[in-house]
DNA sequence: AGTGAAAGCGAGGCCGG
DNA sequence: CCGGCCTCGCTTTCACT
């Protein structure tokens, strides 16, 4: 975090390459990016330790997996004061089940994104948090009927540009 | 997709430690879910091929490679006929932006997660998808200030339990 | 910084239980 | 279906540029 080595188009191509596919070999990565195998190594390694990648995860098709549901909680939380946010922010990090949380702008104060074995789950779930008073005033659940996308790449290479998305 | 071969635990456990890190070597693999290498690598191809593991990824610090903003959108469609659902689902697929879509019940249509470089962006691609009347009546933003949580694997023990989250 | 060689180790195939 | 062996290729280091 002290000092931060500006990135090259070489580290821009191998963070692309490996959030592609992590399990690239080192060779494979190295000719994909232009380089030989040793300060291809050397940048992977130096991209990891300065943060830049966090993990190396398998996704999994958790759909043949196990039968699930994920749903949307729009919550509101009963004040507004500092010490509120962080103690539902705290408290809130307990729940397995929990897969996103997010402070927004608008209409209520957290998004949250759930994933449960079914409604009944669910429901136990929010009742168990509206027990443990973590000073949610109210909320709105959004279940999720189908998945229409759920991209876990993209973005570097748009984000990285100057054109807009036709 | 013809015959689904059941999972015992060796495989779910190999799941779960290639979602925790998918750069484990196979030797390393195998020793954690108590197997030889060989007949590791076999079932871990087992379930490349079965569809249970969708691909390998590395995980980016997003925020430390480039400035952007999340933002939830609602969408209502004007119109919910069958063919109506189907366009917008086609239509909206074009934008790199759009991280995830999922029809969901309640409130409105469809709940959309964007990425984007910043606001005026994000309003550029909401008047674009508007002129390009995919049957889009309304919508409503909510620009993420702080994401709390943003987990990528947890769920595979969680959800394969009986147990409810305390 | 990148290259190239060398040593050590893992991937992936094949047989035997 | 698992374990052990074997070979090939990859990973990783190091001296050099």
């Amino acid at each position: 975090m002290l000092g931060l080595p500006k990135l090259d188009r070489i580290d821009i191509n191998i963070l692309g390459q490996l959030q592609q596919n992590s399990r690239l070999s080192n060779v494979d990565l190295a000719q994909a990016v232009g380089l030989s195998p040793s300060p291809c190594l050397a940048r992977v390694k130096r991209l990891e330790k300065a943060g830049y990648i966090t993990s190396y995860t398998a996704r999994l098709n958790l759909g043949k997996l196990v039968d699930h549901i994920t749903v949307f909680t729009e919550v509101t939380l009963k004040d507004h004061r500092r010490e509120d946010f962080v103690k539902f922010e705290s408290e809130i990090r307990r729940y397995d089940a929990l897969k996103e949380c997010h402070l927004v702008s608008g209409g209520y104060d957290y998004l949250l994104k759930f994933v449960t074995r079914n409604v009944a789950r669910y429901h136990e779930l929010m009742e168990h948090i509206l027990e443990r008073n973590v000073g949610v005033e109210k909320y709105f659940s959004y279940i999720v009927i189908k998945t229409v996308i759920d991209r876990d790449n993209v973005l570097l290479k748009y984000l990285m540009t100057d054109e807009q998305a036709g």
